[in-house]
DNA sequence: ATATATTTAGTGTGCGCACACGCAAATATA
DNA sequence: TATATTTGCGTGTGCGCACACTAAATATAT
């Protein structure tokens, strides 16, 4: 492996003003740059990650704000795994990652941790813009300072971020509406459930019931969709009612489609009379909503993929920040994962194999 | 963080001693041990990896054999990119890689690999085991030079390979089974075209097959399998006459069923009139096999990603290496992956992030 | 002409750790 | 008691790079 040394060897130069060449620096002449740059291509070199990161200690910082997670929300935490794991496996380019996480129903959480997050001096920041108003707050700040920001799993438009990690939401309704579709195959009549407050023009739940009547559409589908809309689907009480008194009134919805990650609320809710004669499809791998594949209750899950879409956040602004990519708002789509009862497990992998690294001190 | 130095002065021994304790090199007194790991627990210290790898320079070298892939068969350029991209990750670790690849046709041409592999005096050895009798050969020697193997993709029973990271091809078949009667859910024939090379009991296909098989009897389904072996797929000639031939004396027929990478060639050998009536799955998303799914010829593919087959396998190892892991025999099975024509693009993404990492230096 | 900016290039130190070397004290052997 | 051997531990160097500090070369002003 060639070393700078090398290199200022070869050039007759000292190391240093490789390294200006190098990082560009400037306060070297054009003709000693030029001859520097030749040799460089020719050789190839690109420096040793792990020296540079050495002697760089910890000079990057990324910062994530994300949603906090508990029992009735897991979902949240598998991000939070996955952004921990890509720490773990950034450390060795010199970068930290540190978490901040704020109640996703509550705009000033988001804008109060934003705060202490901000407090840190990070170098970049990955976020989930959950609240529209308050992220222009957000990003209009980070802007001033010059940090680079990403956006994990809403996607957003308007805003100069460097990534969007995260799903393609059209598509992956699009899929649902595929595998209703597979499940019952005759002319019949589907039901979207979903809460009054997801429906925001162009948010992911919006997308989805899209890419789901889409399906439909296109591929001229003789079935009908209904939807009910249910104020809170955390209060069982309304939403048992509501549901079963629906379906008592429409015999003729044989599937349902819930495009958040709740349906297991739904499975909850739903008399078992009329639950086996159902065909339902959700969202995301949670534990609640696993638990409702491996009962058959719930015929498909479709996995946005949430540990990968952390540690992929990491992974993706360490490159930015450290070989100084300069693509922005580019968009990663995770895979869109089908989940049924039989496949289901072998999808947690990587989270397995991080806990096991936890394990790895052994004084 | 804390460093060596620190847990040195605290304890009021030299960073000699400190490191000493931290190894395992032993030359230490019970008593100072005890205090060294008292004080190393309590600040719950991990070594510096990045400080490590640099002062290790490249003392691990993980060898990887895998079978060659060309234009008719690019199943195997997937491991292959997979674990580049895993070298370059684990490059910060102090961790090289290197790959020597083997006709998989022809014991001979894995074995003379092998030889060469084992002059470079690799650390570990990742290794697709594709012939069992030459298998025990060369793993006799790796055991004889205490190099640790990891076997990719095939999974042979009867060695003491560190790990086996690829599919549960068993429960792969049986999902395909599922999508199978998903997609013809009446009674029906499904039949199974394999290759005649395939047919040994354990192998993937075979496992595939069984799951198939099982998922039918256990699920009650009242179809039926019927079996249509082929001497060698690759010969056109040969595959359309007896494909063609077969399902026009079969044309209870409605499902075929693949377990190898080539139901492009199958796809390629029916005549269109059959074709159009008929639900296809297999297994693999090559090139070829994509095309199939995109123009509605195939309904299903299973991958096995064979991608992060290999990018799994260099982090695995490379784990086993720096962390002294000493797990052995564990099973890494990767996720079971559902392709349609509408997710399928999104499965390649690693591989593109992969590609655009190769531009990243800009003198 | 000298004095003062400005550009260009060299030197040196430290990042945290791995490991070879060597010394002293403790123990064993003659 | 003298000598050999082991045990326990401190010291020093280098891994490849980043970056601050200096020194030389050149340009500009007085």
């Amino acid at each position: 492996m060639i070393t700078i040394k090398d290199i200022a060897k070869e050039a007759n130069v000292s190391e240093g003003t490789v390294d200006r060449v190098i990082h560009n620096r400037g306060g070297v002449s054009k003709k000693t740059e030029a001859k520097i740059k030749k040799i460089l291509k020719y050789h190839n070199f690109s420096v040793n990650p792990v020296a540079s990161a050495l002697a760089m200690k910890n000079k990057y910082c990324i910062a994530a704000l994300i949603p906090e997670h508990n029992d009735s929300d897991l979902f949240w935490k598998s991000p939070y795994l996955g952004i921990l794991k890509g720490a773990e496996d950034v450390k060795t380019s010199g970068v930290q990652v540190n978490s901040f996480t704020f109640n996703q129903y509550d705009p000033n959480s988001y804008l109060d941790t934003f705060k202490t997050l901000l407090e840190t001096k990070p170098t970049a920041v990955i976020m989930v813009p959950n609240f529209s108003e308050e992220t222009k707050q957000i990003v209009g700040q980070l802007e001033r300072f010059n940090i680079p920001y990403l956006f994990l799993n809403i996607d957003i438009e308007g805003f100069n971020n460097t990534a969007f990690v995260g799903q393609d939401s059209y598509m992956a309704g699009y899929i649902t509406g595929k595998l209703m579709c597979l499940s019952i195959p005759k002319p019949s009549t589907f039901l979207i459930i979903q809460s009054r407050l997801n429906i925001i023009k162009n948010n992911s739940i919006y997308n989805r019931i899209e890419g789901f009547n889409d399906y439909l559409l296109k591929n001229k589908i003789n079935s009908k969709t209904q939807t009910l809309k249910i104020k809170n689907l955390n209060d069982s009480f309304e939403t048992k009612e509501k549901i079963n008194l629906y379906l008592k009134q429409h015999p003729e919805v044989e599937g349902i489609f819930v495009p958040s990650s709740r349906i297991y609320i739904v499975v909850d809710c739903i008399d078992a009379s009329y639950l086996k004669n159902l065909k339902l499809i959700g969202f995301d791998n949670t534990p609640q909503n696993i638990e409702c594949l491996k009962d058959d209750s719930v015929s498909f899950l479709i996995s946005q993929k949430p540990f990968d879409q952390g540690y992929e956040s990491v992974r993706l602004m360490t490159d930015y920040l450290t070989l100084k990519k300069s693509r922005v708002n580019n968009k990663i789509y995770l895979p869109i994962d089908i989940l049924t009862k039989e496949n289901v497990d072998y999808n947690k992998r990587n989270e397995f194999l991080f806990k096991d690294e936890k394990t790895k001190n052994n004084y």
